[in-house]
DNA sequence: GACTAACGTTTTTTT
DNA sequence: AACGTTAGTC
């Protein structure tokens, strides 16, 4: 039906959310507090009253929440409707916009969007280049440094570190060269853009009349300054969030954009959404407790709507491996008492390696699980290298994918005849790719090196040719190619076990599946690697899909809720980081532990260990701070044996003996 | 230039 | 324990 929302399903100030639509409004929605159906039903309302969907742009930073709220809006309106309206990330948001006007800056329109791999890349070259071969600085840590320059608006020749900043400066030359950005250019480019071409900034503004930004407290200094130039008088902007749950400080992200959200945009209407609808009073009671102890928040409660519940128990563990044990029993002991199904249980972790254990445990007793957050599609191997083919498809002379597959399968360009290629196209000022075709430079060469490279270019050039002829699909021509140059026979001889060569084909046959389901839709190949760089998250629309018990990280688990949740590795170091506590962000891990807790509906279990196996050593830990600041009013503090002893078999009381054994040895 | 074997490093979270 | 890098061999 259209219009599908009545004010009559919404409380008081949800309501009041929902008919607030002009001016700026700041929505403070805690945890389960029916968020998402607040700003979906806000949206609607735009509709109802006769507001364009054109003209309607709604902001969150992950393709996963971007998804949900479309497919959330569109069960309330017109199909029509829905399709007209702007719903994507920060970053889409921004190649949508540089697409149009990236020419402005001195970039062509063609660009390409360089992921983290391709980064490191580059800045490993640079490294050498500029500091020798022996220089140790770590790519990783330069761009780290120059992500957070870029994010801050720091010029990036005045960094601290002189020899980061000579580093800043030639990487964003090299990018600069080929025509190529990074994550963080794609938003410092925007804003450039918006900000110095009135016309181009006027154009967007009365295309985007009203905006919605989820998620506002992940918002970082630069994405507020984007926002600020796509929002003009009279700011008919809404802004969604709860300070509570900023948990990406690492990312930049500033709470202080939800603290001082009227520094930015006056006398905003301020509605606090503080209604939980999630979980049960002692889960709720315990969170609240936690959260309490961080300073400068905006003062808010949650009210439970569901009373009682069982308590939130803590479970002592003697050590991960009877962690994930006891995990995997209670999971299979809570199936069978209460019918439930697979999905509707969670484990949380701190950080994705602690899920090791965990996934073994599962598997033992064949508990079907997903994985959230682990590695993602688009970072395997295989993945990235049909990736660099297909831009090189697209455009030989792209760099970064061209160095990426030089020599992969191996085809006798070495590491030292790609030194001089990349040499040759600096000194002449081309392409890589045009360095290779050069006699000049090919004639330097033997002449096996000279033959590979010429059968290189060759097959390349032939196999681009089909596609712009369109002889056939682009798709196939890949596959034609890859065959051509035998890349599976050479991705298979370095696999060592039978399942991994399986897991590769399959990689290899999603990439021509995807490739050709875009292709279908009328998508060109530079707008497919667009949309997969940016989908470069963990295969997440396929959580609906699969099915399983949840293996999640705490990051990950925001905005999810289940009915039972464990969460795993509450000990001093893990959660909170041993890196929060030297870096004074442990108020950032309380906050990731409050995440955690108010993902739980009804039952709620935390662990920590006394012993975690940690690089294959075992290793004595404490547990975590966070657990004394916890109100035991609804806490139930147990260990493993007083738990498991009773139903442990003899087997299981051994291993735990020689458990402890190694613990007392160390 | 390709392949293997020893070596050293891992210290978070993600668009 | 598991991965990527490097040195040494063919």
């Amino acid at each position: 039906m259209a219009g599908g929302f009545s004010f009559d399903s919404l409380n008081k100030a949800q309501r009041d959310a929902v008919a607030s639509l002009d001016g700026p409004v700041l929505i403070l929605a805690g945890a389960g507090t029916g968020k998402t159906r607040t700003v979906t039903c806000r949206i609607s309302n735009m509709l109802e009253v006769g507001i364009a969907p054109e003209n309607i742009l709604a902001v969150t930073f992950t393709n996963k929440a971007a998804s949900e709220m479309r497919e959330r809006i569109g069960g309330m309106v017109s199909k029509k409707k829905a399709e007209a309206m702007t719903v994507c990330t920060f970053h889409s948001l921004c190649v949508r916009l540089l697409r149009g006007g990236i020419d402005k800056l001195g970039y062509k329109k063609n660009f390409s969007i360089c992921m983290q791999s391709d980064q490191v890349g580059i800045m490993k070259q640079l490294i050498v280049r500029m500091g020798g071969a022996d220089e140790k600085v770590k790519a990783e840590a330069v761009l780290s440094e120059i992500s957070k320059a870029k994010n801050k608006g720091v010029e990036l020749e005045d960094m601290q570190d002189d020899f980061y900043a000579s580093l800043a400066v030639a990487y964003q030359n090299e990018l600069r060269a080929q025509n190529a950005v990074d994550f963080d250019d794609l938003l410092v480019l925007a804003e450039k853009l918006l900000r110095e071409h009135e016309e181009v900034r006027d154009y967007f503004r009365t295309v985007y009349r009203r905006v919605t930004v989820d998620e506002f407290q992940d918002t970082n200094g630069l994405q507020m300054r984007l926002l600020q130039q796509l929002v003009g008088a009279p700011y008919h902007i809404c802004v969604v969030g709860d300070d509570d749950q900023s948990i990406y400080g690492f990312r930049g992200a500033e709470s202080a954009n939800i603290l001082e959200f009227e520094r930015f945009f006056p006398n905003p209407k301020i509605i606090l959404l503080e209604e939980n609808y999630r979980s049960t009073h002692a889960i709720l009671h315990t969170a609240n407790s936690l959260i309490r102890r961080n300073k400068g928040r905006r003062e808010k409660t949650l009210r439970s709507t569901k009373f009682g519940g069982e308590p939130v128990r803590l479970v002592g563990m003697p050590g991960d491996e009877e962690e994930a044990t006891y995990i995997a029993e209670e999971i299979l002991a809570d199936k069978a008492n209460g019918n439930r199904p697979w999905e509707d249980f969670a484990v949380l972790f701190r950080t994705n390696k602690q899920s090791r254990k965990l996934e073994e445990a599962l598997r033992e007793r064949k508990i079907p699980y997903r994985m959230v957050g682990a590695q993602s599609f688009y970072d395997r191997r295989e993945v990235k290298d049909m990736m660099a083919y297909i831009e090189l498809l697209d455009d030989p002379e792209a760099d970064v994918p061209l160095l990426r597959v030089l020599n992969a399968p191996t085809r006798g360009i070495g590491q030292s005849t790609a030194m001089l290629a990349t040499g040759f196209s600096r000194e002449t000022n081309t392409s890589v790719f045009r360095a290779l075709c050069d006699n000049e430079f090919l004639s330097q060469l033997g002449a096996k090196a000279r033959n590979a490279i010429e059968t290189f270019t060759a097959q390349l050039l032939a196999a681009k040719m089909k596609i712009d002829a369109k002889v056939s699909p682009a798709d196939h021509v890949l596959k034609e190619y890859m065959a051509e140059i035998e890349y599976l026979p050479w991705l298979e001889r370095g696999c060592k076990t039978d399942q991994e060569k399986l897991q590769r084909g399959e990689g290899l046959s999603e990439v021509y599946t995807e490739l050709g389901k875009a292709l279908v839709r009328g998508k060109t190949l530079r707008k497919f690697l667009d949309d997969s760089a940016l989908a470069s998250d963990r295969e997440d629309d396929d959580l609906e899909k699969k099915t399983g018990a949840t293996l999640i990280t705490l990051h990950a688990s925001k905005g999810l809720e289940f009915p039972i949740v464990f969460l795993v590795g509450l000990e001093e170091g893990v959660l909170p980081h041993v890196r929060s506590v030297v870096e004074g962000t442990k108020d950032e891990e309380r906050r990731l532990l409050y995440v955690g807790i108010t993902r739980a509906q009804i039952k709620f279990t935390m662990t920590y260990c006394t012993v975690r196996t940690k690089w294959g050593k075992p290793e004595a830990c404490q547990s975590s701070s966070f657990i004394l600041e916890l109100d035991d009013e609804h806490l139930l503090h147990t260990t493993y044996d007083e738990v498991m002893g009773a139903e442990a078999s003899e087997d299981e009381l051994g291993n735990f003996f020689d458990g402890l054994g190694d613990f007392l040895k160390s």
